[in-house]
DNA sequence: TATGAATGAGCATTCATTCAT
DNA sequence: GATGAATGAATGCTCATTCAT
């Protein structure tokens, strides 16, 4: 009725709406998983509606793909930030390790998302490729570190990075994966810094006692 | 009436239909989590129809609880046929880890769906205590045996029984929860025995080297 | 394997176990009529299993039936009790109207009953004719002292006793039923004794009014 | 883009599926009552799909309140165009009556609701407030007429309006609840014309005997 | 007489998704 | 780009009832 008026609830924010969906995405895929995870619960949290979702991402599994692409796509980038160049091969593989460590202690959505997907065999990913390049930066990064460990005759000579690196892995991703059956069970409490501390520092001891162990125990 | 009267292939069977709702529901749990698993799905693979799953189980959450209830007392009794009272030291720590990294290896369900009820931040578990009483045994022996290589001067003292269980376990759980994804970007194969083998020798050797270490090393 | 033994749990009751399964099944069906009603809460009410609600009533519909013939029939014992040849036909009349409100008042479950099955209209006792008689003890006592009060000059000859009747019960009849949206509307409170004194006093007043009144207002 | 567009059949029709569905709600839960209503006739009959009954009103619950808030609302709208200004108060009170047991008559659904929901002891209504707005229009009018009818000194003065509102009430109500089993039992047919307007006729002598009654009679 | 086990149809409700504007 | 309306196939679960002992 009115001429003008046209106050025109300018709200057009393509680039924020996708992102917006993206974070809300991967704080409700992250405690209930795919399945459990609601994409009314994901739009109002995203302060949008459900049609923008598939607007943008086109289903609830390709939203799924995109937030494990986005977290994913952060730990390379977080990967790539290390740079070892200037230390000590000893000082090197504990760095390594500990920024594994630190990482997934501080995301936990990222080991639940990989929980997740491991659950259902992998069921989305295998029909994309994006999952294929992230390893490489740690891994290259652990690769030279043990190279110049084992010339320098600090470190044993017959250890296989990416064995090493699945080592590594483990070892963190284990106790926050599992954090709350370990406090169920063990009583083990993650959120403690003092415990974590302690656990930092023995899985170190672990890692390097292996990596400078000269002579092969008995093997089994 | 007649005296003998039985095999007449009876259609009441309590205990038969309670167990075949369970083993059918832990399949079911196992590929698709609490979320993902449908009730009909388990009804029908248990051969019979969903009102018995819940005239024996409450709920899809009792059902849940009731199979992880059965996963963990199976790893119990597993665990409590070990038998290491006259074993060495080193031998009697092999073994404690083989045992673990052969069980998580030969039943991924059970990995699953602890990884699921992490994935719930532990809702089921948390208000039932069931869970609580199943870390004793394993522990128990390991503890023992760590004991017995400490005071034989062949192991450092400064080891915790329950974080080096949680290192043993973390080990073997890591590679068995993350299967897919490790096959995906590693390209790391669990299936192919030759690698499971050169795993489970490194990963030995690592803990190992680890309890024989005398001096520690630098701490961080 | 014992000998004797038999201590044979004598629990057989049946007459017990039939009238525990009506008096539960009242108060099942009062509180959500027979739809609303559920059997094994009925059971579980009478401290026995649904199968003997089968056996003794044949259905749900059957166990209704069964209450609203109880409570009718209790209706009619406590009708004949009432004994109105040595009083006058005011006081017979007044007996008559405060018998059937203090009997509405102190039975709600007839009350819901009698709504319940006019909800479903009638479909359960149309085709049973147990209804059928029950109005008789009262209706009589009461036409006969409508009849004296007649003769006697003090009550207007135009009174159709059935009508009458109609109106009594109605009288009574409303504040029971809507006692809940009664009390939301008008805050009625017919737990208030001394606002069911009011009530009844002031209905008192109304019959008899109506009933000595000798000149008809001018009709509609 | 075209210029008029309209009378297309629009497949888009919010308010008109609304109100379908409280449509065919009220007749569902007029026969049934709550627990006896079903959500997949009331769709059907509303001529669209279960999920926008819970799109629309959230829940069977809250469709009831919404049916029931419906049919009060229109009765409240029918009780003002009642205008009482310029009659006397003998036909002001008379038409009160015959309105609200027209009303009552005409809407049996109404009737039913209200027990259907006393049944349950008020539990829907009890924490909505929806309910408590609805008496005013007749009280308020029937409150004047019988203050006028004081002052002119046709009417007894000890008249309660809420009370006698409920007397009315009562009258109409009565019947149209217990029409099927009034019919089982005392023969009353509520569909005959002429029956009805006798009944009419009666109860109009009753309200207005009692109104003119100047000496009150023997208390009880 | 009494009871635990079994049944299948049906229940209210929720799901991810698409249509129309 | 953004939104409210619409969909129908499931979902977990409950129902009154019957079977077998």
């Amino acid at each position: 009725m009115e001429p003008v008026m046209k106050e025109q609830r300018c709200r057009r924010d393509p680039e924020g709406t996708r992102h917006r969906i993206l974070t809300a995405a991967q704080e409700e895929f992250a405690v209930g998983g795919l399945y459990g995870a609601r994409v009314d619960r994901i739009a109002r949290g995203a302060g949008t509606n459900e049609r923008m979702l598939y607007y943008y991402f086109g289903s609830k599994d390709g939203l799924f793909l995109a937030v494990l692409d986005h977290v994913l796509t952060s730990l390379n980038n977080a990967e790539r930030s290390l740079d070892l160049s200037s230390v000590s091969p000893e000082e090197g593989v504990t760095r390594v390790a500990h920024f594994l460590w630190d990482y997934y202690r501080d995301h936990p959505d990222l080991v639940r998302l990989l929980n997740d997907e491991n659950l259902r065999e992998g069921k989305l990913t295998r029909e994309v490729t994006s999952l294929r390049r992230i390893v490489s930066p740690l891994l290259h990064a652990l690769t030279d570190v043990l190279d110049r460990g084992k010339q320098a005759g600090v470190f044993r000579d017959d250890v296989d990075p990416a064995k090493f690196y699945t080592v590594l892995s483990g070892l963190g991703y284990y106790v926050v994966s599992n954090r709350f059956t370990l406090e169920a069970t063990l009583g083990m409490d993650l959120n403690d810094p003092a415990e974590a501390k302690r656990m930092r520092q023995t899985n170190t001891e672990f890692v390097l006692s292996y990596l400078k162990h000269r002579e092969p125990v008995a093997a089994v």
